[in-house]
DNA sequence: CCATGAGGTAATTGAATGATTACTTAGGAG
DNA sequence: CTCCTAAGTAATCATTCAATTACCTCATGG
């Protein structure tokens, strides 16, 4: 396999153990299991873990922007505040995504990360603020439903869907729409065992 | 000292530790150095480092629930958002404490810490709606505003504040007031180092 | 006054893990 | 062919860290 491909393969990968087991608890052997090669390969293929880590963090948040500049192009202003939502929640998708900018979110303490983590996020408030338009007040509450959608995610909250009540409430309220697609996910992708 | 008062002390501190590199990035080692004990002493005392963040997030959480209910005696109905939202700041002097929390809510994927933070969380949410008798769409927006907050602390955004025109925007913005609260810590409280 | 138990520690261990080194193999270009 | 480079691996190392073991040392009440 070409290099390239191979280097996408494994941010793939990587986006989804990272996502499931945060930047320390996640092994470079785990990431080049579940990229089907070896772990000195990762490792020597993008330098070091911490490496691999903040080149996951950019392809997520390059993801995303580009995402949300689909979602300018494509719609009218007064749309936009939905639109981004279902362009958010659409990420999903891509399996680890979100989770792994949300590992990122928790790591200030990290000089190396967490000023990474902090420029992302400041990029995505600056297209919100600038390139979207969006007033101050209008950001915020955008941004505050997304970290509570995150940490749906990241407690998955979906597990209790079913038994709970005030899970299935919880979740119903928090995601609006495409709540089906986080329903979903959770049966259909297992993560890596340890 | 009293076998008892030894707990609590280890306990706010390893809250600090959890909050600055989360459960697997904390060791045991860095909390006893921060409680002035030997590393062996902590993990006698609580059995694990798992028990030990258990008890950690357990006494967050009862914290926080405390704190909340002492809003419900204080004040009317219709000042409760703006008083709990006072009340959950106020939980930053407590070092670590929301951070902790915070950390347990990307660990849905661990068998036993992923179902904690789901049943802490679950806790907040029901206490919201049935005692403090709000609605859901109003909880949610008050969950999603505390996930933001949570957010700029363990991105350390205050750290940009000085810096960076937007930083200073969005904390402004999501953290109403008590901002200097969060940009004070900031400076008075150095994570141990490693 | 001394035994005993609570409140600790120093030393050690075994497993996990990121990184390094030294190989192997396939497939074009000449 | 055959040489050379890109793509990849097996083996191993050096650390880190949670946990265990085997101690130590005071109070205090009989």
């Amino acid at each position: 396999m070409k290099s390239q491909d191979r280097r996408e393969s494994i941010l793939e990968a990587a986006t989804g153990v990272f996502g499931d087991y945060g930047y320390v608890g996640a092994t470079t052997d785990q990431v080049a299991r579940a990229a089907g090669v070896s772990q000195p390969y990762v490792v020597r293929m993008f330098g070091s873990k911490e490496k691999l880590f903040l080149e996951v963090l950019r392809r997520a948040l390059d993801l995303l922007l580009a995402a949300f500049r689909q979602v300018l192009v494509d719609y009218a202003r007064d749309e936009l505040p939905r639109r981004f939502g279902r362009a958010y929640v659409d990420l999903l998708n891509d399996r680890g995504l979100l989770l792994s900018l949300m590992h990122s979110y928790v790591m200030g303490s990290d000089p190396v990360i967490g000023r990474a983590a902090r420029e992302g996020f400041l990029e995505v408030y600056e297209f919100l603020r600038k390139e979207a338009g969006f007033g101050a007040e209008e950001v915020r509450q955008f941004l505050a439903g997304g970290m509570l959608i995150n940490t749906m995610v990241g407690v998955r909250m979906s597990d209790d869907f079913e038994t709970n009540p005030l899970a299935r409430e919880l979740l119903t309220t928090a995601l609006p729409e495409k709540l089906d697609l986080l329903l979903h996910l959770g049966k259909t992708q297992k993560p890596e065992s340890r």
